[in-house]
DNA sequence: ACTTTGACGACTG
DNA sequence: GCAGTCGCCAAAG
């Protein structure tokens, strides 16, 4: 059913179910997609995504890089990418420190359906 | 079909 | 903490 999914395609899925004020790494898209492989994917695909479509589309700044002690990262190499990364996850409510680092334990997404409170 | 490219991640020194 | 390496693998040229 619908499998006209492009290997990004999925990875667009997942993203979109992102809720606001929460964020996810890139192997962990990966992982809901399909691949904990994939994490590097889906940088690549998000920054393709970044000519082919409106950010609107996907929350892709709820997409951080994983980083030791249970934090999140801006991973963006781009300067102004980061920055307004940085600044529309401020306006979701995401803390995100002078490092660009988010408390996973405090934002970070629990995954497609286990919410639950 | 081969090579290059990455908004990654885990490990090493 | 930071720089270098290696492993992973789909898309683009």
């Amino acid at each position: 059913v619908a499998e006209f999914a492009s290997g990004w395609e999925r990875f667009y899925r997942v993203i979109r179910k992102i809720p606001r004020g929460r964020v996810s790494t890139y192997a962990q898209v990966a992982a809901f997609a399909g691949n904990p492989r994939w994490a590097r994917h889906v940088g690549f695909a998000l920054a393709a995504l970044k000519e082919t479509r409106t950010p609107t589309d996907v929350p892709w700044q709820r997409v951080l890089g994983a980083r030791p002690r249970g934090m999140a990262g801006i991973s963006i190499r781009d300067s102004v990418g980061a920055a307004l990364q940085r600044k529309l996850l401020e306006r979701e409510g995401v803390d995100v420190d002078a490092r660009g680092r988010v408390d996973l334990g405090q934002f970070g997404w629990r995954g497609p359906r286990v919410q639950r409170r």
